[in-house]
DNA sequence: AAGTACGTCAACCGCGATATA
DNA sequence: TTATATCGCGGTTGACGTACT
């Protein structure tokens, strides 16, 4: 018995959300709520699409108080404090830091903050051009470098 | 100016966990 | 107890913008 696809992956729309259905989504959720059923609430509310969509529009996008972009450097040292000692457990760590969303974490630390952990500037190989300084972001593993060493190790094998 | 490779980020996919009938 | 539905999470992808040759 295989698991049940959650919609119709053939007819909902997939892709960048126009701001007409940012819209009704949040219109709908701020009156509403998501009445705890995500699957149901874009046929309530007519939109299109996968019910999983709307959840992640809602919780990486829309929500109240959400920031992106401008991770400030104590948010860097707490990031990476947190991934050496839970490793990827990105809602955990997101949790952290209030107004971030685990997506926005995650694509911080696998596109900035692991490229610098790992030696690498911007267009390392093709222009070979001169690193900045590397934060010692390791040493301030709250546990005393063991798990972030193990963080480190998974990091460079994968 | 055109072409190419890389960086960024929004969104999708698939799976385990949990709830419910 | 089992089957099914839904939630929540982490990993991955792909489009787009930018830096560079």
């Amino acid at each position: 018995m295989g698991r049940a696809p959650c919609c119709d992956k053939a007819s909902v729309k997939k892709g960048p959300w126009a701001a007409e259905e940012d819209a009704v989504l949040r219109a709908y959720v701020a009156e509403h709520g998501t009445a705890g059923n995500w699957i149901a609430l874009p046929r309530k509310i007519g939109l299109n699409r996968c019910g999983k969509s709307c959840r992640l529009r809602w919780l990486n996008y829309l929500r109240p108080n959400i920031r992106h972009g401008g991770f400030t450097g104590e948010e860097d040292r707490l990031i990476c404090s947190l991934y050496a000692s839970i490793g990827s457990r990105w809602s955990t760590i997101a949790a952290q830091l209030p107004g971030r969303t685990d997506n926005d974490v995650k694509n911080y630390w696998n596109t900035k903050l692991k490229r610098r952990l790992l030696g690498g500037g911007r267009r390392p190989i093709r222009y070979a051009l001169p690193l900045p300084q590397q934060p010692r972001l390791l040493l301030m593993s709250p546990t005393g470098g063991g798990a972030a060493s193990t963080a480190l190790e998974r990091m460079q094998l994968s």
